[in-house]
DNA sequence: TTCGGAATGA
DNA sequence: TCATTCCGAA
């Protein structure tokens, strides 16, 4: 074993390549490098979101709220994770390091309270990835051309009704605002609708939302405590810190860092 | 269990 | 840029 930090072999990642596990939710230029920039292989929430869509139920599956999934089996989560990326080593603690990351990006939230809980932050996902949706104006959001492949994922993963049942896989069915040709779907269109009070719009109508409007519903969710919209969420996060980012963007970024 | 800094790799 | 790895702290 690795004792030591500079210890690292280069394993070849086994890339997806076959149709079962990647065709269902993403089409292949998903995890060409074109759409995935700074990454030539699939990234973690790519990762998650297919499994999602999969039902993959055994080691992660969706919670109760918009968005939110529950590790089920978080060493085995990491197992698959390490399968995926070659890294025969990768346990649960790195993988949540990586999940950690994404909480400046805003791609991703923990639900405090409950252990392995995590919530997808689909409106940034969708509003600095698709490209057809105009940024908002005075901020940084494009300096790198960000992967359109976000939409499709959240929308072919996403659970349409938003409850705790487990959702089967829906039909792939991708966005028209980040799509050369539309293809929509009835089901898409339609879904079962909300089964609760406080149901969640099917992942079109998000989406529609958002490109409308240039803000989500999830934006001012009172559940979402990322309610300081408006900064360059993706741009300027760095892994060492936000302060730059927060310079930069002057009044209206307000991170505090944890929340 | 969760968090985030730091070093490092690709 | 996005992890991976390690680790100390809460």
């Amino acid at each position: 074993m690795c004792s030591t930090r500079t210890c690292s072999r280069r394993v070849r990642p086994p890339e997806m390549k076959d149709a079962s596990s990647s065709a269902v939710l993403f089409p292949d230029w998903a995890y060409k490098p074109a759409w995935s920039p700074g990454s030539r292989q699939v990234q973690l929430w790519h990762f998650l979101l297919e499994l999602l869509g999969r039902g993959e139920g055994g080691a992660i599956s969706w919670g109760g709220e918009w968005g939110e999934f529950v590790i089920r089996d978080p060493e085995r989560l990491a197992r698959l994770w390490g399968e995926r990326k070659g890294k025969p080593h990768m346990n649960y603690d790195k993988l949540s390091r990586a999940l950690r990351y994404y909480y400046n990006k805003r791609i991703l939230h923990k639900t405090k309270g409950k252990r392995f809980t995590y919530r997808f932050n689909f409106s940034k996902l969708i509003l600095v990835n698709c490209p057809r949706v105009p940024p908002p104006p005075s901020h940084q959001l494009v300096q790198s051309r960000p992967p359109s492949v976000l939409l499709a994922a959240a929308a072919a993963a996403l659970p349409v009704c938003g409850g705790a049942a487990p959702q089967p896989a829906p039909r792939p069915f991708l966005l028209p605002c980040c799509l050369p040709k539309p293809v929509p779907s009835p089901r898409a269109l339609h879904g079962p609708g909300p089964r609760g009070p406080s149901g969640p719009p099917p992942p079109l109508a998000l989406a529609l939302h958002v490109r409308a409007n240039g803000r989500s519903p999830l934006d001012s969710a009172a559940g979402w405590d990322a309610n300081r919209v408006g900064g360059s969420l993706f741009g300027g996060a760095k892994q060492t810190g936000i302060q730059v980012e927060s310079r930069r963007a002057g009044s209206d970024v307000q991170m505090g860092g944890r929340v």
